[in-house]
DNA sequence: CTGAAAGCGCTTACAG
DNA sequence: CTGAAAGCGCTTACAG
């Protein structure tokens, strides 16, 4: 049996010599049905090899069981969990899910969430490239469509939203490093868009006290924040010349800038990486450079790759909960999706530092 | 302008004076209009925030611009690259990816694939679970559904697939170490899949002479056969008791098999791992047994994970071109949707030796 | 519990 | 070049 999955309801209804209505309502598990007739209905589809076209039901009803996903770069390990953390929630509610890379670029995080629109998809997670540029996703939002923004927020648009508290955890990857007496503390981040006031005004309000509204300030820069309020606590003065602005979200951009500048010589006693990527850049230059790690030089990264556990000495970083933070989108878009009408719920996760052997006590 | 996205054909055609035909026209991009009406019809759009229902349209023209992948973990960085891979050029050509992961269990792969074609998805690119179970997939076949097979084959299944050629590559890695001398390689493997004969069985033949039919072994048995054939053909005898079958998909698994694998007082002088997790767990091991890499034992691996590069010494490895996997499958996959008839093309990528530092002359 | 009819939002012949 | 009508494969009221 089972052959040919182009058998109609209409063809089913017929073998079974019942009404398309009835052969729907068994078939769709919808509505009553007598024993007897479900059981003729489910014979005479199985003899046809009859399978459910999602397309024509959804168009009735509105409702794709399908979710989209705006990710950066579904290769980069970030995303890569984030993406199975929402796709074993979707799994497990028997939902689709459709994903586009948006390669942090704006014109194609549009065009992703347009493709997803046409789709019919029922909600979207996006990772918004850009805070404040992003009128595509307010209107979505004012239009209704179930919205949850991941590790970015976007000005002016309260939806559902999962972060990371990058300031906190920053900082106390920070000062784990302070606390091992170090002064001169190198902060990697690629620190991309440009703030008003530059990076210099920025150090300086950060130092002055917290800034306020951080929330849609983008990662890297809530972290440098993360860097300043360390410093602020410490009494610690902040020396903007050890502030390496990568200026592009590559480890190959972070290696080249990062070789320069650990080959000064003031060079700083200890570096704070913000990010895996840059800190596979960092590792190479370290490397490249001669350095040891952590006798000439101590290290924090940021978000816990897998190879920072064996590298020797393993690294001591700020884990990010990347499973969690996809669960968490997933299971909040979902719930919007059957109808919760709770006012957004800004979740921001909490990052664990986790101590392994990078950190030296600085002479 | 622009909002509520929910106006329909119908909506535009009477705003901008025409039939709900000649709108369907020119925003769907068929047939004839005149350079007038387009701009009426246009003009109506666009007040209205009119857009294209892909549900409707692709329950008439029976695609749906969307493919499938089943996955066996989307966050495991083999499977992450050749997905950046298919996403590639699948969002070059307008299409949409579903995807799902497997995690390599039948059920799921089954339950997988199902939804996937209620769905509608104008085709399917697959890592089968499993060889030899795989009536779901003929099935598709045999419907005529478009399917390309990824990483490994399905016997009785003549379409179109990529795989890695591995038992040349993992011959070439394991000669890079017969070429230092080593004579005593250990070979880590998950090998999960019960052959008949069992290992031993398998050794036998693989060292008597070309196994025939090598298509449908898994990955890991066709990697022992490469190993196999290196030690043939350097005129070398096989130690079974130097391959370690993990027995599982798993770092976890491969640190601790290979910890006990390394502490014999009669340890192999060198190691060829065959898969990237496994790598990881190898790495583990053998650093949790204080062996230096490559003085004490040296090391090649397979699939050139990122660390691979910068952990010091850097490992030798057999790179698989894990991208362009995902870029052939994708290709083959949307010519055949495309209409392509041509015979099943059975595509088996190269895989390239990367010579870093993990090699010693064994002394 | 079942069936006839309408309709979801499009595209496709078919006339004109 | 344009429009009226039918139809893709389902689900949804509405009668009975």
């Amino acid at each position: 049996m089972a052959k040919k999955s182009n058998a109609t309801i209409a063809d089913v209804a017929r073998l079974a010599g019942v009404s398309t209505a009835t052969a729907g309502r068994v078939l769709g598990r919808y509505g009553y049905s007598k024993e007897e007739t479900r059981a003729q209905v489910m014979e005479a589809a199985k003899k046809l090899g009859y399978r459910t076209n999602a397309l024509a039901r959804s168009l009735i009803t509105g409702k794709t069981r399908t979710i989209g996903v705006v990710a950066g770069d579904i290769q980069n390990p970030f995303y890569a969990s984030i993406l199975r953390g929402i796709a074993d929630v979707v799994e497990s509610h028997d939902f689709g899910l459709l994903i586009v890379n948006s390669d942090e670029n704006l014109q194609k995080e549009i065009g992703a969430v347009n493709l997803l629109l046409e789709k019919q998809v029922d909600g979207l997670i996006v990772s918004p490239c850009d805070t404040r540029n992003a009128q595509h996703l307010r209107d979505l939002h004012a239009d209704g469509l179930p919205l949850v923004l991941l590790d970015r927020t976007v000005s002016g648009l309260d939806v559902d939203r999962v972060t990371v508290d990058n300031i906190t955890a920053a900082e106390r990857g920070v000062q784990a490093l302070i606390a091992a007496s170090h002064h001169r503390i190198g902060f990697v981040g690629e620190l991309l868009e440009d703030l008003e006031g530059g990076l210099d005004g920025f150090v300086k309000r950060g130092l002055e006290g917290d800034v306020l509204s951080t929330d849609t300030l983008y990662p890297s820069w809530q972290r440098l924040l993360g860097y300043l309020r360390a410093h602020r606590r410490a009494g610690l003065p902040v020396d903007c010349s050890l502030i390496c602005r990568v200026g592009a979200y590559s480890a190959k951009a972070a290696e080249k800038v990062v070789g320069e500048f650990i080959n000064k010589p003031d060079r700083p006693t200890a570096l704070f990486s913000n990010d895996g990527t840059m800190s596979e850049g960092v590792i190479r230059a370290v490397s490249a450079a001669g350095l040891t790690v952590p006798d000439q030089l101590s290290l924090v990264c940021f978000d816990d790759l897998d190879w920072m556990d064996f590298l020797s000495p393993g690294i001591s970083t700020v884990a990010q909960p990347r499973s969690a933070m996809g669960e968490s989108a997933a299971t909040m878009l979902l719930e919007r999706i059957n109808g919760s009408e709770v006012a957004a719920r800004p979740v921001m996760m909490p990052a664990e530092f986790i101590e392994r052997g990078s950190i030296a006590i600085c002479q």
